[in-house]
DNA sequence: AGGCATGTTACAGG
DNA sequence: ACCTGTAACATGCC
């Protein structure tokens, strides 16, 4: 699920919710998630109100009351199902939709508020986590701290790019992947953004051209704002009544399309995979040069 | 049974 | 110190 158009969708369907309610009780099931949950420092939200939510990259920044800030990652499997009280019956009203009968079990942490709806942080692999601070120090938190620019934003630019390939020696894709150069992509957009770019993904950064450079960060900001439009993208099946699910996948035009034909309507050529930083790579050997 | 999965980071080696 | 790549974390699915 959460790359950043994800965690952007997340923050937006959040905020829509959550913002003013008050926190009357919290619930561990299972703090042992990356970091094990520093349960005085949890539980003193209770009795606080959610103010303000943020994204930088893939974290969730939850500004509280009283200048207290949680931050969350989501690592491969985490989620925020919000649960409303509507005809009697608990529901998600959530985008991504979950099969509360098999998910339940991995409900990490419950905030219940005063009208007894409900926040869940729910997450099967455990990757995610939650730390806390003071509000003005969230940027000088360690995992904040060394991030690269928003690739949404005008810092992430042709100056910036080229400076920062500069003498390096590393694949395109691993480096449009590292945090600390562009903050916010993951595997499945990094595939994404080189296919529509005609750059193959083991192409060394310093055999980049100018040209180039430009179609790396115009495809990123269209793809990424085009998702976030879709409502991201939902990787894994679910089952769906009433909550928004993302539907970007469909629109997926390398990643895991291995065996299938290039996207490209002039290219009959088959889609290749690889393995690039350890991480899945999807290319046409024919587009993508 | 074994391989694979949307992420991050500790560590090893150059 | 810098740069790069690999393995590990925990769980479920095919």
């Amino acid at each position: 699920m959460p790359e950043l158009p994800e965690v952007e969708v997340v923050k937006q369907s959040l905020e829509r919710k959550i913002l003013n309610l008050r926190i009357k009780k919290i619930k561990i099931n299972d703090g042992k998630l990356r970091y094990i949950v520093d349960k005085n420092e949890l539980f003193n939200l209770v009795g606080k109100k959610f103010k303000k939510i943020e994204r930088r990259s893939k974290y969730l920044i939850f500004h509280l009351e009283k200048h207290i800030t949680m931050i969350a990652h989501l690592g491969m499997t985490g989620k925020f199902f919000f649960i409303d009280k509507k005809n009697k019956k608990f529901k998600t009203s959530f985008y991504y939709d979950l099969n509360l009968e098999k998910d339940k079990k991995h409900d990490r942490i419950i905030f219940i508020f005063q009208n007894d709806e409900k926040l869940i942080y729910n997450d099967i692999r455990k990757f995610g986590f939650v730390k806390f601070c003071r509000a003005v120090d969230y940027y000088k938190n360690r995992h904040i701290r060394d991030l690269g620019p928003e690739p949404l934003s005008k810092d992430w630019d042709q100056r910036y790019f080229k400076r920062y390939i500069f003498g390096r020696n590393r694949t395109i894709k691993s480096i449009l992947m590292d945090q600390k150069f562009v903050s916010g992509l993951g595997n499945i957009y990094a595939n994404e953004i080189l296919f529509l770019s005609k750059i193959k993904p083991t192409r060394k950064v310093k055999k980049i051209k100018e040209f180039e450079i430009k179609k790396v960060i115009n495809y990123t900001k269209k793809i990424l704002k085009s998702s976030i439009k879709y409502g991201g993208s939902s990787i894994k099946d679910f089952s769906s009544d009433n909550g928004k699910k993302g539907i970007f996948q469909q629109y997926f035009k390398a990643y895991g399309r291995e065996g299938k034909t290039c996207s490209n309507i002039d290219c009959n050529s088959i889609i290749k995979r690889t393995i690039i930083s350890n991480r899945a790579t999807f290319f046409c050997n024919k587009c993508q040069k």
